[in-house]
RNA sequence: GCCGAAGUGGUGGAAUGGCAUACACGACAGACUUAAAAUCUGUUGCCCGUAAGGGCUUGCGGGUUCGAGUCCCGCCUUCGGCACCA
């Protein structure tokens, strides 16, 4: 199968050997380094990044494509634009699949990965992409990991890196502490497993410091709206109150977070979170029995029951009172697992009348609703809480509007009531002017508080990268020194979880046991490792000066390079690595090692590629791979057809047939250039270059904005217009054909380019300029219309006056005859588009 | 429950408020062929009609406009995210 075919020797009717094509082309870009991003170009810079692939042992299928041709296709379109890309590529290679996938088959994780990696290589080859292959890198290399230790250090001594004892997520099947982040539906983000809570002194990382700039810094993104949607819900920046309530029995408070302290005279009952440290001590002994047992069934419920399928409210009364610090009401403690202890305080004020949750709670215990608030009509200044009650008038009430029951909690806005000097003030004044007032005497103060948690950064697991420090009798927790790292990931047989909730290495005596770096004395390492998503975090980064055994990277190569100006990858990392990675560039940039505080300028999130309606995973064995589709029809073909499957940002099923469309016009443009090539004349004519300039317009714009498959279709009817064309094809025809595809299909590109008599690269080439003077013609087809409706079509000059037009209209036949006789209300006249006349 | 996205031919989809259904798949018909494949040409939204022609059509119902797939209001359906966050 594989002809030798030289370019020259090929006549008309030239057959599309893609395969011998491509293999060609892709040796000689890579014998001439083509794809190497010079640091010190005189061109502007531009890096386009891909999310990095976890490399599995399934290997990548046409889904996984999707991705890397986008980027592929925007770097060298980028490149024909005059800029030095980057587009590099590397491995993120720490993590549970490979220990997992070790464990099962007895490989050590170093060697399946180093197997996976050779795959995935070949795979990504395959594709023609412009990876600077140079800059590969794996974040399982102690090259690589010693400067992800380093970034550790960093955090450490900047009190960003902590330890704390305190419950956490833990995945009893990966068997491993896991971060907020990666509990999804109340399970593991990995393997689904529901998570549990487990008490355990650990490494985090105090993301929360960040919480307001990572919020903030969020509008200075081309991101989708989604993502900083999705970030800014995860962050979930809550602007409230503290206000403390005193317990004057037992002489204690407890601090209550609100962000309605207007409602304060409503709040009839505080619940404190099962696990609040008050509980025991506020516990009466009538009480202790019934609190203990809920607390411990509370406590054994997983996070899935707990938080996300059974909402009934329970809870137990714990015998004591608290002093409502405005009406001075002396109100029940409860405890409730439906108050969660790291969210804000761990206790509420509840707020029946005007707190759904509330609501529901007093309604199953029979507490009293006091309603605070009244609604006003904004336009009339009308109460309209007649809206929130019951129509009828319940029995201790009689008429009285105030002591109507309300069937639901009312949490909109409006005018106090029933609370005291504050009843007729608006809810947003009550709110400020409650806490004021509360301030006063120290109770309370305004304060802002976050969904978002300090990120748990251990594991109990192998795989991954020792956290640089050691624990000394002595000394205490004490930083590896930087000349000590790396921390070298001790190859050992045996690296099963425990379970324990310590990580295999602690049963390493050669690894665990070591000196003190500051006394000398005896000391033991830390043994958990960091997450998976540790080494992601500065990879783009590293990818700036990925050589570099002095230092994480050059500052000034990193100041060049980045912040990344293209991030192409999937969505189902908008609150994992996008958020983390922030985080990571936002602490090195206030450390000042770096210039720059967000790392991904533009982010690009593709849609996923389906097979019978379900995402492509090779466990549901609904997968596509490349493999037989470049081997049937070749690279530009699958790219091409990638591309042209759907917008890139929609999710698009797999149809086997459509990619033989795509082959077809890759076909036909093959036949046409090298048909044309030959006795192309250097002479051009006026439709050729009318078309020619509308369809750089067209794919130009079109490229621009992203809509590829829109692309592609242009494509496919400029080589239609092409062929039927009357004329002989000129060379600059060609050429602008040629140089326009090479983004998307760019072996055929550079064959044509060759074919055209070029000896250098299509890519050293320049995207073609469009000259305005071919987009206009002498004259257009305008459309007539009747009350919004086409009835006929004219020719008219390009330019001609609405006057010139109704001319037209009323000396034309059909269009008189459709009319009717009917009188003229109105015309309207769009120039160049149509002339529409209003009759009745 | 809250937030967001999307509903257009048999299918994937196209369309700065201005000719709805580009481009492609599929289907049907034809050319070439002994035949098939490949290639090429034509037809192809729905309904009525032999035809000429006419009517209808962008999830549903209203509205704004000379004109709405596109803008506004109210629904329905599907998908994604968050989910007892005080």
């Amino acid at each position: 199968m594989f002809r030798q075919k030289g370019v020259a020797a090929v006549v008309a009717g030239a057959v599309y050997e893609a395969r011998e094509i491509e293999e060609r082309w892709r040796r000689a870009w890579e014998q001439q380094g083509k794809h190497r991003a010079v640091d010190d170009a005189a061109r502007p810079k531009y890096y386009c990044l891909d999310m990095f692939p976890y490399p599995s042992g399934a290997g990548l299928h046409v889904g996984h494509w999707r991705g890397y041709v986008l980027s592929d296709v925007w770097s060298r379109y980028k490149r024909l634009n005059g800029y030095e890309v980057l587009h590099p590529m590397g491995w993120d290679a720490f993590g549970l699949p490979a220990e997992n996938d070790a464990i099962k088959k007895g490989i050590h994780p170093a060697v399946g990965t180093a197997r996976n990696i050779a795959n995935f290589k070949t795979q990504l080859q395959s594709m023609g992409a412009m990876f600077d292959w140079s800059r590969e890198l794996n974040t399982s290399t102690p090259e690589y990991y010693k400067w992800t230790q380093w970034i550790f250090l960093q955090l450490f001594d900047m009190g960003l890196a902590y330890r704390k004892e305190m419950p956490i997520n833990w995945c009893p099947s990966c068997k491993t502490g896991l971060a907020n982040e990666e509990v999804v539906d109340g399970g593991c983000e990995r393997c689904g497993t529901p998570v549990t809570k487990k008490n355990m002194n650990q490494w985090m990382l105090k993301i929360t410091a960040y919480a307001d700039r990572l919020l903030e810094d969020l509008d200075k993104l081309e991101w989708p709206e989604k993502v900083r949607k999705m970030q800014a819900n995860w962050i979930g920046r809550s602007v409230g109150a503290r206000i403390r309530f005193a317990v004057p029995a037992l002489g204690e408070q407890i601090e209550v977070f609100t962000t309605r302290p207007d409602t304060l005279y409503g709040a009839t009952y505080m619940v404190l979170a099962p696990e609040h440290p008050l509980v025991s001590a506020l516990t009466t002994a009538a009480q202790r029995d019934a609190v203990e047992q809920y607390t411990v069934s509370a406590l054994g419920k997983s996070v899935l029951t707990r938080q996300i399928q059974d909402k009934t409210k329970t809870g137990v009364f714990t015998g004591a009172y608290a002093k409502n610090p405005l009406s001075g009401q002396d109100i029940p403690i409860w405890i409730a697992d439906y108050v969660l202890m790291d969210y804000g305080t761990g206790a509420i004020m509840a707020v029946p009348a005007h707190d759904e949750r509330d609501f529901e709670f007093a309604a199953a215990f029979s507490l009293p609703i006091v309603q605070v608030i009244a609604p006003v009509d904004p336009l009339s200044g009308n109460d309209a809480s007649a809206d929130f009650r019951t129509p009828r008038a319940l029995g201790h009430g009689g008429g009285n509007a105030d002591a109507d029951e309300l069937t639901q909690a009312y949490t909109g806005s409006g005018a106090l009531i029933n609370s005291g000097l504050y009843s007729g003030m608006t809810v947003e004044a009550a709110k400020r002017q409650i806490v004021a007032d509360l301030a006063l005497s120290g109770m309370a103060e305004e304060t802002v508080t976050y969904k978002l948690r300090d990120w748990v950064f251990a594991r109990q697991r192998y795989w991954g990268e020792p956290i640089p420090v050691v624990h000394c009798d002595t000394c205490g927790i004490v930083p590896v020194p930087e000349r000590d790292l790396p921390v070298l990931l001790p190859d050992v047989e045996r690296y099963e979880p425990t379970g324990t909730g310590e990580s295999p290495l602690a049963a390493i005596a050669s690894f665990v046991n070591t000196t003190c770096p500051t006394c000398g004395g005896p000391a033991r390492r830390e043994t958990d490792t960091m997450p998976q998503w540790a080494g992601s975090c500065w990879y783009f980064l590293r990818f700036a000066d990925p050589h570099n055994d002095r230092e994480p990277f050059d500052r000034d190569k990193v100041n060049h390079w980045l912040p990344v100006d293209m991030y192409i990858g999937g969505v189902e990392h908008a609150v994992l690595h996008l958020l983390y990675a922030r985080f990571f560039t936002k602490v090195l940039a206030d450390r000042g090692v770096i210039g720059f505080d967000e790392p991904f300028a533009r982010l690009f999130n593709q849609g996923m590629m389906t097979l019978n309606g379900a995402k492509m995973s090779k466990s549901k064995g609904n997968v596509v791979s490349p493999e037989d589709l470049v081997g049937k029809y070749g690279t530009d073909t699958l790219r091409l057809y990638e591309m042209f499957v759907g917008p890139p940002e929609v999710d698009a099923e797999w149809n086997p047939r459509a990619i033989e469309g795509v082959h077809r016009f890759l076909s036909r443009t093959y036949r046409l250039m090298m048909e044309a090539a030959p006795s192309a004349p250097q002479a051009e004519s006026e439709k050729l270059n009318k078309l020619r300039h509308r369809f750089v317009r067209q794919v130009t714009e079109r490229l621009e904005s992203f809509r590829f498959n829109t692309v592609v279709s242009a494509f496919m009817e400029y080589v239609s217009a092409l062929r039927d064309a009357p004329e002989r094809l000129d060379r600059a025809t060609l050429e602008t054909l040629a140089v326009c595809i090479a983004p998307l299909a760019p072996h055929l590109a550079e064959e044509c380019w060759q074919a055209l008599g070029h000896r250098e690269s299509v890519f050293d080439s320049s995207w073609p300029a469009v000259d305005e003077r071919y987009l206009v013609d002498d004259t257009v087809v305008i459309v007539l219309q009747i009350n919004g409706k086409v009835r006929e079509r004219v020719s008219i000059p390009q330019g001609a006056s609405e006057d010139d037009v109704a001319r037209v209209a009323s000396e034309h036949a059909g269009f008189q005859s459709a009319l009717g006789g009917r009188t003229v209300v109105k015309q309207v006249y769009v120039p160049g588009k149509l002339f529409n006349v209003v009759v009745r």
